[in-house]
DNA sequence: GTCATGATGGTCT
DNA sequence: GACCATCATGACG
């Protein structure tokens, strides 16, 4: 079995977020190859998280494709943007791990003609990540993260020295008890959203081992 | 650098 | 017209 495999067939979402952390996220544009490191992401718990688009079996137009296989690409829009996410378990189990941040690592010309800001605003989020590496429509939905056209590499895959558990962002859904659900982050990373500046390891990136170079 | 606030747009009612 | 798993900006120190 490989890689992916291994990884999508995991029962325990929030062992494939953890796991997800220092894996390359890359999408083929008309340019070249375009990604990074995913430095954030966090999970959701479909039908008994009131924060999942699919809660309590609701599958639309919106949510349908979190209902795919492990390891399908699931995209959506919020406020103007385009989101990432990875429907994982098995078809008909609709859970998700959205992408929250990625650190560059290829196509760094293309992502700054894609988002022409300089720094860690320029993929802290996941409007700003998908923005940056040429998303910009739902087409590749239901398609699976093992294709060509946006896909994860792990052949030079990082790790993390130490991953942070977080509460989740945003949704309004998400009053009370149901405490489900995490945000995972590599501690130190500079890309991870909302990081504080004087906590950021500007050495190592929070990496055990960056000898793999970006170019 | 931090924080709070208004703009946002596609989808659904 | 409301909903939202967000972003950019402008006021601070």
């Amino acid at each position: 079995m490989n890689q992916f495999d291994e990884l999508f067939s995991l029962n325990d979402t929030d062992e494939i977020g953890r796991q997800l952390l220092g894996v390359e996220l890359v999408h083929k544009t008309p340019e070249g190859l375009a990604g990074g490191y995913i430095v954030e992401d966090e999970t959701y718990f479909g039908v008994e998280d009131p924060s999942s688009f699919a809660y309590q079996g609701v599958n639309n137009q919106k949510s349908k494709h979190l209902y795919d296989e492990s390891g399908s690409i699931f995209i959506y829009r919020m406020y103007g943007s385009f989101m990432i996410d990875i429907a994982v378990q098995p078809k008909g189990t609709p859970h998700g791990i959205l992408i929250r941040a990625i650190q560059p690592s290829r196509g760094l010309g293309i992502l700054e003609d894609n988002r022409p800001i300089n720094g860690k605003n320029q993929t802290n989020g996941p409007g700003k990540l998908s923005q940056a590496i040429g998303i910009h429509d739902l087409s590749l939905n239901g398609q699976s993260f093992s294709g060509n056209q946006l896909f994860l590499d792990f052949t030079n895959a990082l790790k993390p020295n130490e991953i942070l558990t977080l509460p989740r962002m945003g949704s309004k859904n998400d009053h009370s008890e149901n405490k489900i659900g995490n945000r995972f982050a590599v501690a130190g990373n500079p890309y991870v959203s909302s990081i504080k500046n004087k906590e950021t390891d500007n050495e190592m990136f929070g990496w055990k081992d960056t000898s793999i170079a970006t170019n």
